[in-house]
DNA sequence: CAACCAACATACAGTCTGCATGTAAATTGA
DNA sequence: TCAATTTACATGCAGACTGTATGTTGGTTG
């Protein structure tokens, strides 16, 4: 019998405990902001005192960098699980970007990495995360529709960001009352303007 | 003889005292950011003390508020400047275009308008902004368009605002050292591809 | 010119962040 | 296996900041 329960190991311990903070800072960052949460109230939630937080993470705004990171991460999960892998390009541009607006209606999603996070760790910081999970997937879409010439030959990192910011854009609008299909018709739309051959009519483009 | 130098009106002393701390506020806002720069700062460098500060406003955010506000009437009002006025719908966007790339261009803004601004005041304060200020020209552009069939018939408010929120990201992309050329021409692709009969080479759409 | 009010300055209370210091538990290596 | 060392925290403190309450001076008004 080796002292049941206070018998943990060090990196037990460590990836409990940032678990536990991480998961606290993104429930409290979301309910109310980055600004309006303070490192007391978080390490109230986890369980623990604010020797610990400031042990694992170099200060508040690394514990937020750590949150945003993870929900980058789950938000490219949910993208890739969505996409049934081989469509045509376009379709599969399509069906991406439903999965992107599905994904950020999860709660606080918009605050975390489309207002808090670019202003507290910069367009830059921001910008790598999304190359790391996000952005990928939409990139590499593009470049494959343009291979196979179903879209205009254009610079790929540019189109890539644009795009993005405007599907940024309408998770935030849908999520403020917005309607979804006026955005994603216009999403749509602007996704078929770049195809060459494709003119109007793209087929069944109905929100449902 | 009445006091040379001491003898303002209070409507003058007001004045002259919000415009020293909005531009005093603006200078440091945009060096640094919102959350990094203190009210006692912000005092200091206009020759006040806090309490002027909290008479005039709210709070700090009150502040930050104003000097958005005054911002975004700066950019709106540089672009209706630029703008010939009367071009065709399609050139008339172009121009405005240009002129906003432009105007971004200013030191500070991106991060003031961009940045800070959604973060800070949130999405639907800045809407309400960029709709009084900005957007305006904008939608009105489009709407134009739209009349004269040069442009696919779609949801208005949604088509500005993520057309609008591509310019963004194109701003933040440029001053962060991207190529201008490259985002430019993928703005002018989205656009006209939004046009039924236009197609490709619409004509000199090169940078410079 | 007396009463009033607007435009400040000063002082204070509460809260927050980051760090320094202390302690118990785990890991190491001889 | 057990002493040395490192890791994982808890506690306490210093500095700074925000918002407000209170005082004071100068303009405004009947």
């Amino acid at each position: 019998m080796q002292q049941e329960s206070t018998r943990r190991s060090n990196r037990d311990r460590t990836e409990a405990t940032r678990a536990d903070l991480i998961a606290a800072a993104r429930k409290l960052f979301t309910e109310k902001s980055y600004a309006e949460t303070g490192t007391p109230e978080i390490v109230a939630a986890a369980g623990v005192t604010r020797g610990a937080l400031y042990h694992h993470f170099a200060d508040k705004q690394a514990l937020f960098a750590a949150v945003v990171e993870r929900e980058a991460a789950a938000v490219a999960e949910e993208i890739e699980r969505a996409s049934p892998s081989s469509l045509n390009a376009r379709d599969a541009l399509i069906a991406g970007s439903d999965a992107y607006l599905a994904a950020m209606r999860a709660p606080g999603r918009t605050r975390l990495l489309l207002l808090d996070g670019p202003a507290v760790l910069g367009r830059a910081a921001m910008d790598a995360i999304d190359n790391r999970h996000g952005n990928r997937s939409l990139r590499e879409g593009l470049v494959a529709a343009m291979r196979t010439n179903t879209m205009t030959r254009l610079p790929v990192e540019a189109l890539t960001a644009l795009l993005a910011s405007a599907f940024d854009r309408a998770a935030l609008a849908i999520e403020a009352g917005a309607s979804a299909e006026d955005y994603r018709a216009v999403l749509m739309a602007l996704i078929d303007g770049l195809s060459p051959a494709l003119r109007q009519a793209p087929g069944p483009a109905r929100t449902r």
